[in-house]
DNA sequence: CATGTCACTATACAAAAGGATACCGGTATC
DNA sequence: GATACCGGTATCCTTTTGTATAGTGACATG
């Protein structure tokens, strides 16, 4: 009983920590882009090709959102016409085990699926993951 | 150019591989729910007291679609009145490492805006994170 | 002189996700 | 008899997310 309370609240602190990481990186978005500009500072049409589907709409607010946690700075040249570049910052990396485990899995993830090691009772269902 | 050529098409890989990742991933409770069942297997309700602020309707859908990702299995037990348990699948487990990462970051992050170590520009803003 | 680029913003709208509330039939408890 | 638990479903509503389209102003290209 007492085990199990301390359990259930160890539980608890790690579905908070969870969800507080969430918080932050929500929306189908947020890491695509940090990605994005893993290999360099990037200017914005540049990620809005990268990323083909983000509208700028989009891709505005996402980069705000990403700026006020400090995961991006943005830098204005006044060359003409303006640029814009947007850059990961050095607290930024603190996602990079994240977003390897995130990458880890998806390709993994991808890999079943296609080579259809899985039960037949689903294997029918094409919801799963769209494979292009 | 060639090799800007080949890192433009790794960083698409990448890119790819975590929108697969965050595809069957997606939304605010999929995680979540998972760490609640890492510690042993649980019943609707336990789950959604667990989850405090989940409602059963959205509660039995990510559950159904955890299932069709084979992440979690349903159990059905004929007492009366049923008792029905939910519990993680042996493939859940690839997700560890990448829970685990998410943990780290959302305490981490917790820690560094109860902290205050930011900027002040930023302190000011009060949607970064919602601390109880 | 028409057209296109850049980094957006504005407006209007549609779709999807999520939340609030009520309800079901059966059992157990008070 | 009233209430509560169980595992959900049904209905309605709000919020979030995404789409489509147009426009800005200064310049560069044809």
């Amino acid at each position: 009983m007492e085990r199990a309370k301390i359990s259930t609240e160890v539980c608890n602190q790690n579905i908070t920590a969870v969800r507080d990481a969430l918080y932050v990186l929500n929306g189908k978005w947020k890491i695509p882009l940090i990605v994005s500009l893993i290999h360099g500072p990037k200017r914005f049409k540049e990620i809005q090709r990268e990323l083909k589907d983000i509208t700028p709409k989009v891709l505005s607010k996402e980069l705000r959102e990403l700026e006020q946690n400090e995961f991006v700075t943005r830098k204005v040249f006044d060359t003409v016409p303006v640029s814009v570049i947007y850059e990961l910052t050095e607290y930024s990396k603190c996602l990079d085990d994240l977003i390897e485990a995130l990458r880890a899995f998806g390709q993994q993830h991808r890999e079943r699926i296609i080579g259809g090691n899985r039960r037949e009772e689903i294997m029918e269902d094409s919801t799963v993951l769209e494979v292009e």
